[in-house]
This record gives structure tokens, C-alpha cells and sequence, in this order.
DNA sequence: AAAACGATATATCAAAATGATACATAGAGG
DNA sequence: CCTCTATGTATCATTTTGATATATCGTTTT
């Protein structure tokens, strides 16, 4: 199978805009990134080592002072050249995985307040992640003549809009279970 | 670490309602469910002899008259409770993976004609998908005294209310980027 | 009648991702 | 001084993906 390593792409992203270690990756991914995508050490540090290898990347030199060993990474043209490829390319894939609509689509399986009870549970989520949605929004719409701010403006009224559609199904779903 | 095969789930509850072979449940799984779940044949075959190995389901004889080989499975007792058990369970994972928004996010490393190309390409998407959704909705609400169809009915108004949200929220971005 | 083709069916493999764990240092608070 | 949390790199078993291999069946084309 041909390489298809997408977490590269999001480390390429980050790297361009400044030069990260594997650990402030992570933290970065945690993020706002979280909520429409994931990725953990157990691919970043391997990802970090085969883009090195392949000139995507390039290790910096230890400019830490004290013993803990560090290592960032900058961005080399050629992995300019690669983020930008993978923009233009067409082909997307938007991977989605909601437990929550399994458990619902087999609710069958077992009383109806077990699946009352697990949109609550879906609903609280959504309503705690919306809180956070908000707060971004309101600090990012101040700057939106900045570029980055405006993308990530707009990856943030995504996440608003798709949450509020969400709450209200949730109410629609209830009164239906209800009737 | 510990067992966490999600696509057992998927396959129990698919066996809950009738027995299959792997074949079949693949096809199950890329038909209405493919919206909110996915499954490959490397995970399904695995699955299943691992299940027929602590005795969720088990394999039935034979049934086919000519040459060609075909298992199908039939879920257990004890398969019944895994299903019901994790239906319980108030821990949910839903795992989404926008590379849509990914390329948003890291938009700013190409031209603003790419972002706004990578917005239709996903309306595409969605509207393609919006008319499959429309039409599964309109057949099953005539029967919703069915007490799974009202789940599959609800697994299917919670797709139409998203992607018609992503619908308002393109208009919105593209208004945003073209000023 | 033969050939070609697509659907049916099981199975395996390399590559990628997850989630956990291991290990070690730095800094802050009690 | 000790404990706890944050920082930092790395690896491992398990799971999943997407591709490929192999083979039969039924239908359509030549």
C-alpha cells in the first residue's frame, strides 16, 4: 500500500507556521484541532522520524540549556511543497465514527430509557464542547483581517453550527422516543 | 491494554436481528450505517473468529447446496448481553475525522481560491449525500409504530439535520472569504 | 458454446493509528 | 525534602484500514 500517514499533513501544517517539538505537536493537536481531528505520540514521534528522513522535516539543534534532551523541527521546502500538494489534491476523506448514532441504531436491543439516557449523555457533551466553541469564536472574530485567523474562525463556526444542530435533534429525538 | 474491538459491537447488534455471513455484514455496514460507522473485511473476519473463540456468536452448518464456502454466524446468549452491556455502558467514543476542516485549519499555506475550491468539493459531497438520506427518511417514517424503524428513522433525521447545517455553513464561508 | 465480467465469499498482509506505558527531568508547593 | 504536575521522547500490543489473493457463481457478450 502506498504512504498515507495523514497525521504528516497536520504536522506539516503546524511546522508551518513555527518550529515545534513532538510534545508542543501533541499540545497543539489537543487543541482546538481536537475536535476534528486526533492524533497521538504513538504516531507523531514515528511520523517526525520518517519525514526526516524523506527531507520533510528537519531536526534542529538542542537549544536547550539544561540536560533534558529536546528536539524541534522545521519545516523544509520540500515539506512546504507537500502541504500544499495535499491542499489542492481533491480527494478528502471525512472519517466519521459517532458511537453515540451505533448505540441509537441498535437501541432496539434494549429498553428505550437505555437510549434516552444515552442522548442525554450525547447532549451534555455537545453542550460542555459548545461552551468552548464560544469562547474561541468570540476571541477570534475581534481579529478576522489576519489570514490564519479567518481559517480558524471558520473551522470554529463549523463546529457552532454542527453543535446546535445536534442540540436540537437531540430535542426532536426526545419527544418522538416520548410519545 | 485491554480488548476494545469496536466493530465487535457493529456486529453483534447487525447478528441481534438475523444471522449472516461476514459478506453480508460487510454489505450491511457500507449501506445506511456507512453514514456513522465503517468496517473493513480485515476487521470483520478477525472479529468473528475471535467471537466464535469466547463464544459471543457461533458458526452455523452450511447451509449452501453447491461447492462454494459460506459461514454464517448466529449471536449467542451471551452475545445478547456483550450487545446489551455495552448499549449500557455510558462511555462513548465518537471519533470524527474531518480532513475537510483540516484543510481549512492550514488554509493559509495556499492560495484562497483553494480553500474556496475545497468548500464546493465538500457541498458536492454533502448534497450527493443529502438526496440518499432524503430518500431513506421517506420510506421508513411511513412505519414508525416499528420500533426499529423509529431508531433507523432517528440515526437518518440526525444526518439530514447535520448536513443540512454544513449546507448553511458553506453559504456562510463563502460569503466570508470572498469579501 | 465459450469467454468475459461482476457479484459473492473468505482470508491475509503491510501500513497506520490508538491508547497505554515506560522513563527521566524541571519546577512549584507544602 | 518530598510530592505532584508538566515537560519531553520513545516503544509496544492491539486494532483498523485498504489492498490484494483466491475461487466460485450467474449473467451477458461474442
Amino acid at each position: 500500500m502506498a504512504k498515507d500517514r495523514k497525521i504528516d499533513l497536520v504536522i506539516l501544517g503546524l511546522l508551518s507556521h513555527e518550529d515545534l517539538t513532538g510534545y508542543d505537536i501533541k499540545k497543539r493537536i489537543d487543541g482546538a484541532i481536537n475536535f476534528f481531528w486526533k492524533g497521538s505520540f504513538g504516531s507523531i514521534y514515528p511520523s517526525l522520524t520518517a519525514m526526516e528522513g524523506s527531507g520533510l522535516v528537519q531536526r534542529l539543534k538542542d537549544d536547550s540549556c539544561g540536560g533534558r534532551e529536546k528536539i524541534r523541527y522545521h519545516i523544509t521546502k520540500k515539506g512546504i511543497e507537500a502541504l500544499r500538494n495535499w491542499l489542492k489534491d481533491e480527494q478528502v476523506c471525512n472519517d466519521l465514527k459517532y458511537e453515540t448514532l451505533l448505540k441509537l441504531y441498535f437501541g432496539g436491543a434494549e429498553d428505550r430509557n437505555i437510549t434516552l439516557r444515552n442522548i442525554d449523555i450525547f447532549e451534555e457533551k455537545v453542550k460542555a464542547d459548545l461552551e468552548v466553541l464560544y469562547v474561541y469564536k468570540s476571541s477570534l472574530e475581534k481579529e478576522l483581517d489576519n489570514e490564519d485567523h479567518l481559517y480558524y474562525y471558520l473551522t470554529v463556526t463549523f463546529g457552532i453550527d454542527t453543535y446546535e444542530a445536534y442540540l436540537k435533534w437531540c430535542a426532536k429525538a426526545r419527544k418522538l422516543l416520548k410519545r
